[in-house]
RNA sequence: GUGGUUGUAGCUCAGCUGGUUAGAGCGCCGGAUUGUGGUUCCGGAGGUCGCCGGUUCGAAACCGGUCUUCCACCCCA
């Protein structure tokens, strides 16, 4: 046998059945996207790499897969940066597009490119696979989809309760019940950061603050050490570590914290805001959490973040996030846009239905009904019918070779076929098809015109 | 990018401190059964032991490298 065949690390191929259950999450997805308002794009699946090279901080950057340059690559590069085997100087040289990284940054480009087109405020949805050059490991792939809900051209927090609700009623319509979708503020960690005297220091505070449910206060405490931030501007933090009790509780004890930050008290209302809607219209089965130690990396988020956990006893890293950016058009030139949006990860929901056994069984990928073929007689009589089954909207096939029966019925037990029709001279002298049921192997003979209105429903 | 882990038949895995011709279960193909699958019985096909190199009289096993799998860190969906 030759060389095994294979896939790139991080890869996956996808069976039929997995295909059409990723396909069930997006259509409920996708319908709820319009749902609330929201209109499909798609862009490319590379972009130019500066437009995607600098805006997910340095991280990011590493994790983005470049494309090199067709033709003579290395026309471009200097001696000595290929000798010294310079990286920064060499790749910008010999690789000058890239696969998308999220779908954020691609509709932002969009909306600057196509804002005369455009009637504010837009709302885009956008499904489509993203590439990050990433170890892979559990609910971690180098090619996997977001889809994602945005909405450009407007300050409005309404926005941000109607994307809490859009998680909602598409976690209750895939029965996903006991989400959490924790939701923080940017302006509280830099009022928090300016209370304490640790302005200059924000990212690291809260890179740091954002393990404390993994590592615990001390480690946190000593990361932020270890970062520069003074040893009493950390004990102030104290509350923040021992924040508990429900929304309306944490905000109170943390807004004692931040009286004499004008961001934070910003922040504090802003949240507020939000709250008091979800109280008044109440979600259905996600559970909206206020957690302050919530950092999420991406560094364009200026005001609300969001994060969904799948429920509890699942281990899985986040099922969804998103937040809003006050300026991501403004680095291509388009000020005063605000932004507003949330992901699903398509492929992490798929696991966690699985792991809970939340697919519908309706959810399969083969036909209906499985006709016999006994030989060219029987085939041609079955042909008929096949036709007028499909047409009345019942997937159906005929076997196509005259097959010993047992592997004709075993196909169908394969491909797990529900029913199996059976027309030999019998059948067809009495103008009849016998139906088979194949959970039960309980046979009718019956008139064609009552199995299809029965397989119809 | 850092640390660990895995790789033997299509799949899941045995294979002793290195020893002759590498096994099992499941699956696949055929038959028992020419109009009946998912349960039975019989037979058959299928392996450069991830790849490259080294140690040895001898390597699936030991060593080095490399690729791959999974896990943790980092980061994230």
């Amino acid at each position: 046998m030759a060389q095994k065949p294979s896939i790139p690390k991080g890869t996956r191929d996808f069976s039929p059945l997995e295909v059409q259950r990723r396909r069930y999450i997006m259509s409920i997805i996708q319908t709820h996207f319009e749902n609330y308002g929201f209109m499909p794009i798609e862009t490319p699946s590379f972009e130019n790499s500066d437009t995607l090279m600098g805006k997910y901080g340095e991280e990011g950057d590493r994790l983005i897969f470049k494309i090199l340059n067709s033709g003579d690559y290395l026309k471009k590069t200097r001696e000595e940066d290929l000798t010294q085997g310079n990286e920064a100087a060499l790749t910008p040289k010999i690789s000058e597009k890239a696969l998308r990284y999220d779908l954020t940054v691609p509709f932002a480009r969009y909306v600057v490119q196509h804002q005369n087109d455009i009637a504010f405020p837009f709302k885009r949805y956008q499904i489509q696979n993203v590439w990050r050059a990433d170890r892979p490991q559990k609910g971690r792939f180098r090619e996997f989809t977001q889809c994602d809900a945005d909405v450009v051209g407007s300050n409005s927090l309404l926005q941000e309760v109607e994307l809490i609700q859009l998680y909602d009623a598409v976690f209750t319509s895939l029965q996903l019940d006991g989400c959490t979708i924790k939701i923080n503020n940017r302006k509280i960690l830099a009022g928090i950061a300016e209370v304490i005297g640790a302005e200059d220091k924000l990212i690291d505070f809260t890179v740091a603050l954002d393990k404390l449910d993994k590592i615990g206060k001390e480690k946190v405490q000593q990361e932020m050490l270890d970062k520069g931030i003074a040893g009493e501007a950390i004990e102030k933090l104290d509350p923040v570590f021992t924040l508990s009790g429900g929304y309306a509780e944490k905000m109170k004890s943390i807004k004692s914290l931040l009286n004499d930050s004008a961001v934070g008290m910003r922040g504090i209302e802003e949240l507020e805001f939000i709250n008091d809607f979800i109280q008044r219209i109440p979600l259905k089965t996600a559970q909206l959490d206020l957690d302050i130690t919530l950092a999420r990396g991406l560094n364009y988020y200026t005001g609300c973040i969001f994060e969904v956990a799948a429920p509890e006893g699942i281990s899985m890293g986040s099922i969804g996030g998103g937040g809003r950016y006050d300026d991501l058009t403004g680095i291509f030139g388009m000020k005063d846009m605000s932004g507003v949006g949330i992901s699903f990860g398509l492929d992490r929901i798929y696991l966690v239905l699985e792991q809970l056994n939340l697919f519908p069984p309706s959810v399969r990928a083969g036909v209906e009904a499985l006709f016999v073929n006994f030989g060219a007689n029987e085939a041609a009589y079955c042909a008929g019918w096949v036709s007028r089954f499909r047409e009345s909207g019942i997937k159906s096939e005929l076997y196509p070779d005259a097959a010993k029966m047992k592997k004709q019925m075993t196909y169908a037990d394969r491909n797990e076929i529900p029913y199996v029709i059976i027309a030999g001279e019998n059948e067809i002298n009495a103008g009849k098809l016998t139906l088979k049921h194949m959970a039960t192997g309980e046979e009718e003979k019956l008139d064609p015109q009552d199995i299809i209105q029965r397989l119809s429903n």
